[in-house]
DNA sequence: GACCACCACGAAAACGTTTTCGTGTTGACA
DNA sequence: TGTCAACACGAAAACGTTTTCGTGGTGGTC
């Protein structure tokens, strides 16, 4: 087991100081031209690679962002990771990813430990615990330490802090508009309990889209769904004495048993019925038929978190910098599910 | 903006000397109660926490663990890392993520920056070029250096350390035999070319199941996908001139292809035709009809590779230890895609 | 009263860097 | 030959901990 090679160990080796060494590997005008091309390459044939511990704990930087998600097992949330990753490391930083599980203690006692040192800053998409309980001590304390915070996804609007969003409820009207222009009249919904609150926002734009449109608002057609897990049955019960020309879902696995729901009834998707939904996963590319989708950008919202996150932890002043939201635009990907 | 509390401060504030702080914080025996219990109040009302990099660099260690994986948007992969993250967490260790993008380079950079003391051990499954060029320097160097290294699911032979994996080719001879032990007579196979490993290793193991029972090998019946992109089109040309009563698909995407191809053959899965599948997405689940699977028991792969690495990281003649291989059993997941 | 043990605490080194400030040597110049 | 600038380097502090060792004071024992 090879030790590792310190500053220390040069000096000692070629008999000049410690800072002589630091200095020369850094290229300073104070070391003669000798001295540096030997201290080099001396550090070059034995592979001296700086301690970044030493140098993190000098500069009291750790040139690494810390990503709290509520789980990582979720195709969205990695498209985001993917995002994050690719703009830090391009600019010299990397990323440590925790999972919340959803769970408020666990949110809370992540981010105590990141913060002590071993982070610059957060981005974070809170966990549905923290939302429900509306406790964000753990929050403003990184935020009053002077660590940067920028939130995503899921964000809280009283918490002052940069964040990145989609526009839920222009999603939601440009799904349901797209319906409109193809010829849809009876427009359904299958969202989900309104302290959610995407599909609190999801289902604003549906009602907005409808309005624009002057299409009379029918409550009937509008399912909100109560318990995910019983999701499937809510939705095949729903869908069984109604009638209605296409279905709007706040997400690809309602999307799926809405699809599964009027097979069942002989209908035909998209000949019969069309369908549309927010989406996050791989699910809709491949699912038969392929489901037309409004389609959240993942990546592009981890890489504006990152560049958000970095602005500030390069910005010496940042204090007086106002805090930004950045609204990424969803786009529609249209496949077979919906009719042409 | 608030300055953290250091051992310093409190020192200072309380009139103490430094070392008095850190011991009484600790408990140290050597205080007297009084002052302990100064200072400890003193500490608690401001919150002290300590700095894990000074503490990091203190002990040479950083309670952190680097897991490196070709990508991140990919199922299989983040149920690995959940069951890395679970592991670690519980024993006081962070994780910190990189992907390597299937990329050489990457891969070796990532390795460069985090051995240089942010990780203690690294957790790794190589990038494809990787394993193509051969060139392992970067990992021997590491384990020179005595950092742990386990590998997982593409672990390269040569390389002496722990590592844990599947059996795929018992995997693969589960899935044959159960499409057996149905009565299915002419069983397919949808691989990939032998120089990606899983497609060798699940080839061979159809070849033993068959061979065990008795059944002739039909090399007609066997694809190898050449070029994953235009997958789809293969499978469907090398599907349209066959008659077969079942598939064994060597994954997820690869199976629905096939469905869809018989579908349009105006076959049914499964009345007329079972298929099964090596998988590790959602997708399986949720597919009409729902897909009959051989699961890769990612949570568990990443559980155990922790498992390992921390205990390497904690006996301290780790040195003289043996290498472990663990080999993680593949369950067999019947749902809809296969006939009773 | 001399000696010793023990208590409670502090000084300093160490981890591996960077950086500021000194300092001894050289050479030029008057 | 004395003065001074420039040069090339070293000592030391600092980042925030932990830990070893030392030490001043107290009290007890003979």
């Amino acid at each position: 087991m090879k030790k590792r090679l310190t500053l220390k160990l040069i000096a000692k080796e070629l008999d000049v100081s410690i800072s002589t060494v630091s200095k020369a590997l850094r290229d300073s005008a104070e070391i003669s031209e000798d001295t540096r091309q030997k201290i080099k390459a001396f550090a070059k044939l034995y592979n001296y690679k700086p301690n970044n511990i030493a140098l993190s704990l000098k500069n009291r930087k750790s040139k690494t962002i810390g990503v709290i998600i509520p789980e990582i097992v979720h195709h969205y949330f990695t498209t985001v990771i993917s995002g994050i990753e690719q703009v830090a490391n391009e600019k010299g930083y990397h990323v440590i990813i925790c999972t919340s599980n959803n769970s408020f203690d666990k949110e809370v006692i992540n981010m105590e430990i990141l913060a002590n040192g071993s982070t610059d800053g957060f981005i974070l998409s809170v966990a549905k615990e923290t939302q429900q309980k509306r406790d964000y001590h753990h929050l403003t304390e990184v935020i009053e330490q002077g660590m940067p915070l920028v939130m995503f996804d899921r964000v809280i609007e009283e918490i002052n802090c940069d964040k990145v969003i989609i526009d839920d409820t222009l999603g939601a009207k440009k799904a349901v508009q797209f319906l409109v222009d193809k010829g849809c009249k009876n427009i359904g919904l299958i969202s989900t309990i309104d302290y959610v609150s995407v599909g609190k926002l999801r289902t604003q734009g549906y009602l907005e889209a409808l309005s624009e449109n002057n299409i009379e608002l029918n409550e009937s057609l509008i399912l909100k769904v109560d318990d995910f897990d019983e999701s499937e049955e809510e939705i095949s019960r729903f869908l069984s004495d109604k009638s209605m020309d296409a279905v709007f879902a706040v997400n690809e696995h309602f999307a799926i048993y809405a699809i599964k729901a009027f097979k069942e009834q002989g209908l035909d998707v998209p000949k019969d019925v069309s369908v549309i939904a927010f989406t996050d996963g791989e699910l809709s590319k491949r699912f038969i038929p392929s489901l037309t989708t409004i389609n959240q950008h993942g990546e592009e919202m981890g890489a504006q978190a990152a560049r958000l996150l970095i602005k500030k932890l390069e910005n010496d002043d940042s204090e007086d910098e106002p805090f930004e939201t950045i609204i990424i635009e969803t786009g529609l990907v249209e496949r077979n599910s919906t009719k042409r």
